[in-house]
Formats: structure tokens, sequence, C-alpha cells
DNA sequence: GCCGTTTTCGGCCCGACTGTTTTCAGTCG
């Protein structure tokens, strides 16, 4: 089990305990505050433990380490457990309720007894609760609504659904009278791989239009705010969508504000006051005078800072690069040379090699791999050395027809649970490209799945590593792996680890990209594309990849051809 | 409970919208 997310599950629920209790609230944000990072850590904290470091993680203190030592000890957290004693852990998980707040919790609690979800139930359906201060009809209705959206599972939407919604929506919003433009901001610009909504921003000098054609869209089912310069909305597909408005003289600052995130935004508002200026979302403010608004560029300049990409906007370092004027030249999509983990109909994609590298070259690549899959994936197809020398032939055949793209011989071959590849090396010695992945035994344990991994990456044949963790957003978790050893061992022997676009895979995650990238190891970006449509979902990898600090320096496939076939011989050998 | 480019003490982000009020508390982002 992952220590980190046990002790920031806990410091939630004890902040979320605090709040209810209606302690300082500086406490409760210390608590939030050190979650967060908990959450984020690349470390194992047991490992941050075992060298006294706990103290180095921004947010905890001397208190905040003691108590993760005796939690790692004992398994308590001797203050949480007094809290649960006042605070029914069951009652807590009800704040995750639209419209039911710290404040009406306690009430609840105290006044009614309430101690988790089926108590609120009869409640609402009671008399009792009406005769409760500031509790009327459309209140009780509130939380009706926000039990049968927690029911319906509330769950976040992964990135490759919501940004196509939110640019479907976005552009509705850019044809409304008085509209002179549209914008996503919030977790979907920041790239972020789930999402709890869809928030845009709309340029205009009329809002309050804007907002009432808004509400008003044939999609809304049901409309939660409606002022003069927001809107949020419920669609019939029960995704929320927020809509801000701003006029060209505050565009900068709203744009800004609302893209976030929240750490991002609470960090630079007291770097703000430190410089004797205050900011909201319309403009950086010096006393009355208001110094910045227009662009995001003038904003962060007006704080001392270079613009900062959207997708690094996580409090995670981003601001105190800045301020010295080192914010990483990222990876853009347009960096991309080739897509270097495909499908075709070889093994379980859905066209043939000529149609996938047309598709390709028409997206403006140099290349293309195309590697199926290996004997082991029977599911998928994969292929015996026999149709794999066969598949040779087609791809000869391929690139005498497709002209203006190289393509690659390519294989996505499994590592088996010994960690032996496959294929032979003599097979593998024919291929363009090898990239190796774990495709079944996902259940092992950490030291064996860690061993399996690295050998591996040891194997000479082998290129890149494909979607190293195995994760599935929302699905499945990572495999039991020591990812510190993996990277330490790809980049030992040269070896690419692979940020996989699939949506629901985006693996190597942020996180993980960017411990990558510190250590200076390699990075594939590819689609793993079963259809020529999916090499279009490169952006996901790219926006993952780019919250990972990743550069254009440390990424292969935004080598040029040449450049890429040199280091698919020695892949050790490259130098940065 | 944390933290330091005026600080080891005294600070800690800011505004919009709703519902239940009659001036604002609670919630959200």
């Amino acid at each position: 089990m992952n220590k980190n997310r046990e002790i920031a599950q806990i410091f939630e629920t004890i902040a979320d305990m605090l709040e209810v209790l209606e302690e300082n609230r500086f406490k409760i944000r210390a608590y939030r505050n050190a979650a967060r990072n908990i959450m984020e850590l690349g470390d194992k904290i047991e490992e941050v433990e075992g060298r006294g470091e706990l103290q180095s993680i921004s947010g905890v203190g001397a208190d905040l380490s003691r108590k993760i030592s005796g939690y790692l000890e004992t398994g308590k957290i001797e203050e949480y457990e007094r809290l649960k004693e006042r605070v029914p852990p069951g009652a807590v998980e009800l704040l995750s309720i639209q419209g039911l707040g710290p404040k009406t919790l306690a009430t609840l609690i105290k006044k009614l007894g309430v101690r988790g979800l089926s108590d609120l139930e009869k409640v609402l359906d009671g008399e009792e609760i009406k005769k409760l201060p500031r509790m009327g009809q459309k209140k009780i209705e509130e939380m009706r609504r926000g039990i049968q959206i927690v029911k319906e599972g509330g769950e976040r939407i992964p990135l490759g659904a919501a940004l196509p919604t939110a640019l479907e929506i976005t552009s509705l919003v850019r044809e409304m009278p008085g509209t002179l433009d549209a914008v996503i901001t919030g977790s979907i610009r920041r790239m972020k791989e789930n999402n709890k909504d869809i928030d845009i921003l709309a340029l205009t000098r009329d809002g309050g239009s804007v907002i009432k054609a808004f509400v008003e869209l044939p999609i809304v089912r049901e409309v939660h705010a409606q002022g003069e310069t927001t809107g949020s909305i419920i669609t019939g597909e029960g995704v929320k969508v927020n809509l801000r408005v701003a006029g060209p003289d505050s565009w900068g600052g709203a744009l800004q504000y609302f893209t976030g995130s929240q750490a991002h935004n609470v960090k630079l508002r007291i770097l703000a006051l430190s410089k004797g200026c205050n900011l909201n979302e319309y403009g950086v403010f010096r006393g009355e005078n208001r110094i910045a608004w227009k662009s995001e560029e003038e904003f962060y300049e007006a704080l001392g800072l270079e613009w900062i990409p959207p997708e690094l906007r996580e409090d995670r370092g981003e601001i105190e690069a800045a301020a010295k004027g080192e914010i990483p030249d990222l990876i853009q999509l347009a960096d991309i040379r080739g897509d270097l983990h495909t499908h075709s109909t070889w093994s379980d994609g859905r066209y043939g090699i000529e149609q996938m590298a047309a598709a390709a070259r028409d997206m403006g690549y140099e290349y293309i791999a195309v590697t199926d899959h290996s004997p082991s994936s029977r599911i998928a197809n994969g292929l015996s050395t026999e149709r794999l020398m066969e598949k040779k032939k087609d791809i000869q055949r391929a690139r005498k027809r497709v002209t203006g793209i190289s393509i690659l011989f390519g294989a996505e071959v499994d590592i088996k649970s010994d960690g032996s590849l496959d294929y032979p090396d003599d097979v593998l010695k024919e291929l363009d490209v090898v990239i190796a992945a774990v495709h079944s035994g996902f259940n092992m344990e950490r030291a064996a799945m860690t061993a399996r991994i690295t050998a591996a990456l040891k194997n000479p044949c082998v290129h890149a590593l494909a979607h190293p963790t195995g994760r599935l957003i929302g699905t499945r978790a990572p495999y039991e792996m020591d990812i510190d050893e993996v990277i330490d061992t790809a980049l030992k022997h040269g070896k690419a680890l692979e940020v996989n676009s699939q949506y629901l895979r985006l693996d190597l995650n942020d996180i993980n990209t960017k411990q990558a990238v510190d250590k200076g190891v390699k990075i594939i970006i590819s689609t793993d594309a079963h259809h020529t449509n999916q090499l279009k979902l490169m952006g996901l990898g790219v926006g993952t990849a780019r919250r990972g600090w990743l550069q254009t320096k440390n990424v292969i496939n935004a080598l040029g051809i040449n450049d890429l076939k040199r280091w698919l011989k020695t892949p050790g050998k490259l130098s940065a």
C-alpha cells in the first residue's frame, strides 16, 4: 500500500475535521498543504523518513514530521484518533456533497446527530431540519441533488474526454453575440490528466447577456449559478461547466486567475503581498493603481516573473524558477518529428502499415515506427517470428508506396514474468525499434516486478519501455515496482521511457516524468495508436510531458530522422 | 501548523453567487 497516499488522505481528513470544529483556518490550510505536497512527492515517504529529511518536504515542519514518523511506526496518528471521537468519520465524507460545507455539517452533527449518508438522507426528508437557521427548501433541494451527483459517481473526467467537450462548448460560446473570444481555462488548460469540471473564459463587453445565452444553451440540464461575471451549469451528460466573462480591460488577470491552479494562485498572491501589491482576477494592484491587467505576460512581469506555461502552474517550484528566469523551454507539439509506438492490422490495429504511414506523413512527421505486438499477447493477435518476418516484407513494400516519410520496422515486445523478452535476441536485432512492455502478470511483488522490468531495460536490443507503470486512470493502479530503480536503470543503459498518450494511460504521468527528466533520462512521447485517428492523441502526451517539465532536448522523437537512426543503433551513446 | 529577499513572531489570497435574510453567512473556485 502506498504510504504517501495514506498519510496525505489522513491529513486531508484531519483538515476536514478541524474545519467542522471551526479550528484555526491557517492550521487547516497547513494540513491541506502538507497533504498535497506529500501526494505529489516523487519519493516514497518511508525513504524520506529513513534519510531523516521529512522536514525538507514543503509544508512539513516539526509537528507534522513527528506525526508522519509516528504513523510509519505505529500505523496511527494520535490527534486523528482523538478527532474521530468528536467528528464521525462517515460524516466527514459528506463534505464532498455540493452545497454542504463545514458549517452546515457541524450543525447537522450537533443538532440532528447525523453520522453518515443514510442519516443525512433521512434528515432531509424530516421536519426537524427546517427549524435550523438559514435552512430553507431550496437549500434542502440543493443537498438532495448533491447526494444524487455523488451517488452517480461524480467522477473526474479524463483529459481525453474533457478536452473535446470543452472545445465544443468553447466554440458555442465564441459564436454568441457580443463575444469577442472564448478560451478553455482551468485544469484542462493545464492539461491535468483528470478534471472535475470544464472552465471557459469569454472575452466580451457585455458579460450579462453572454452568461444569459450560456445558461440557455440546449446542452444545459441545470443552472447552478448565474450572475454578471459567472455562469455555472450542468450538462445533460452531468458535466459541470463554469463560464467566466471578462472585458479587454482585465483579460490577462481573468485568464491567469481562472487557469489556476488554486495552489499556484495562492502562492502568487502571497508573493504579491511581499512586494507591496495586491492581486485578484482584475489585475495586479499597487494601492489604488492597477499596474497590470491586459495579458498574462504583463501580469507575471508585474510580479517580477517570467510568463509561466499553464502546465507548470501547480506550485511545484515554477514560481521560484520564474523569479530566476529559469522556466525551462518545454517541448511543444510542433517539436515532435514522429511517432515511435503504433499498431497496424498485423496485430490489433485497424489500419494497414501504408495507411498509418500516410496518415503520419500527412501530419508532417518525418518517421513512424509500426510496433505490433509479440506472440504472448494472444488477445492482441501478437506476431510469431514467422509472421514478423512477413511483416518486414510488408514494411519494405510500404516504403516504396508511401513516400515522404521513413517507415521503421518495430515491435512492442512483451516482457515475460522472468524478465526475458518475447522474441529471441537474433530476432530483435532485425528490428529498427524495440519497445518493451508489460502486458500480463501485473500482480507481482515489488522486488520481482522491478527486477523483471530492469532486466528488459538491460537488454541491448531494447530502445524504450512502453507505458512504464501500467496504470489506467481510474481503473488500474500502477504495478508495484521501484520507479527510482527503473529510472536509474534506464539512465545507466541509455534507454528511453515512454510517455504514452492514450488518455487512460498518460504513463509516465507528470510527476514520474519530472523524476526521470531531473535525472537526465530520455523520453519518447508516443500515441500507441491503433487507428489513424489516434495518431492525433500526441497532444495529450505532450501536455503530460510539459507538466513533467520536459524539454525538447530530452525527447527522442523530437530528433530528426538521421539523429534518430544514430540513437537507435546505440541508444546509450547519444549526447544531449 | 508553517515559515522567513524587511520577520524566529506575527503573519497567513480574494472575490462571486445563492439563499435566507433585511445586511450577510455559507459555499465555491
